[in-house]
DNA sequence: GGTAGACCTGGACGC
DNA sequence: GCGTCCAGGTCTACC
């Protein structure tokens, strides 16, 4: 099969960085914690079979990635597959910005916890975070699972006719927005978000002179914070921690998404005292000082937390510990 | 601007 | 096996 090789910032380290946060256990992503492998589906194009590839990324010596790819591929879908590539694994984040972080931070110094794993496209990053809200973790491993098998394209990795065995993309901005809300609510199990899905998939689809979702203003480091979260929580399924949520994977580290895991961090771990609303306001003043490294910060306390429980989160595999981190934190602070 | 209640699913629990 | 309760963030109606 054909392998490109990716270059990388000097400090990047595969296991570290992209076992940094949950998604990494997520459909379709599917990391390996006996090869160190992250092996996922992309699609190359947003049209009715997005031209689905499998790649299988692993680190080779350091500063370099080598991705296998499951096909040929022409010189501009390999542009595309090193674009995601780039994007999950924040590779655009340079060794002097997170040695910045460092300084302000020393406590992640040592292990060099920087970079914080998302997704290749915004679009499946928002999705993501919509399907994290109002469900408990399993509920989220479960509706990006059956979303990628019902909505998504699909790769034969092996066999042929029904016996093959099949890989899943995410399913694209124009795959989700012909979904019936009914499918999604039956056979993905997404519940009441089944319409906000659909609406949020087609504002992707829309130009932004169309009333469609402005991704080159919201990557540009010029918008400031306060426009882009009032812009974020107008969004189908977005509120304020949705918001807060997309905007740290955006790349902007001021603002905390708080939820119930928030508060109960705030109580057990901080010490902070008072009503869910005010553990909110604690936690949110706590970090503060540590300005646009504030939910580096914050997050990777709690991930040390969890790392604390279940062990190194790149020995994590999404059915086993992957499925149960974050209850069984919750169950330990109770 | 603040608040109450509905939304939906899956897991825990009691019978 | 069945029914009930609970957790989770967003949205809407209402004050």
């Amino acid at each position: 099969m054909p392998v490109m090789t990716l270059p990388t910032p000097q400090d990047f380290v595969l296991a570290r960085d992209v076992c940094s946060y949950g998604y990494f256990v997520l459909a379709p992503n599917v990391w390996d914690p006996r090869t160190k492998t992250l092996m996922r589906v992309l699609s190359l194009r947003d049209g009715a079979t997005s031209d689905p590839v499998l790649v299988a990324i692993r680190q080779r010596a350091k500063g370099r990635l080598a991705i296998t790819i499951s096909h040929s591929l022409e010189p501009s879908q390999r542009e595309v597959v090193r674009a995601q590539v780039s994007r999950m694994l924040r590779l655009d984040e340079s060794a002097q910005r997170i040695a910045q972080f460092h300084q302000r931070d020393p406590r992640f110094a040592a292990s060099g916890r920087g970079r914080i794993f998302r997704s290749p496209t915004l679009f499946e990053d928002v999705v993501k975070t919509v399907t994290s809200c109002n469900v408990q973790w399993p509920g989220t491993i479960q509706m990006n699972r059956r979303l990628c098998e019902v909505v998504g394209s699909a790769v034969v990795i092996a066999g042929r006719g029904p016996a093959a065995t099949r890989a899943f993309a995410f399913p694209t901005p124009k795959q989700l927005a012909r979904t019936r809300p009914g499918t999604l609510r039956s056979r993905c199990r997404v519940g009441y978000r089944d319409v906000r899905l659909v609406e949020l998939a087609r504002l992707f689809t829309l130009a932004p002179s169309k009333g469609g979702v402005d991704q080159a203003w919201l990557e540009d480091p010029a918008t400031p914070d306060d426009a882009m979260f009032k812009y974020l929580v107008k969004l189908p399924g977005v509120g304020p921690y949705a918001a807060a949520n997309i905007m740290q994977l955006l790349g902007r580290y001021a603002r905390l998404p708080l939820d119930t895991e928030s508060a109960r961090h705030g109580k057990h771990v901080l010490g902070f005292k008072g009503s869910a609303a005010k553990l909110a306001k604690q936690v949110r003043e706590h970090f503060a000082p540590l300005g646009e490294d504030a939910f580096r910060s914050y997050w990777f306390e709690l991930w040390t937390q969890y790392e604390a429980l279940k062990g190194p989160a790149w020995t994590w595999d999404r059915d086993g510990v992957g499925s149960t981190f974050v209850s069984d934190a919750a169950r330990a602070m109770k």
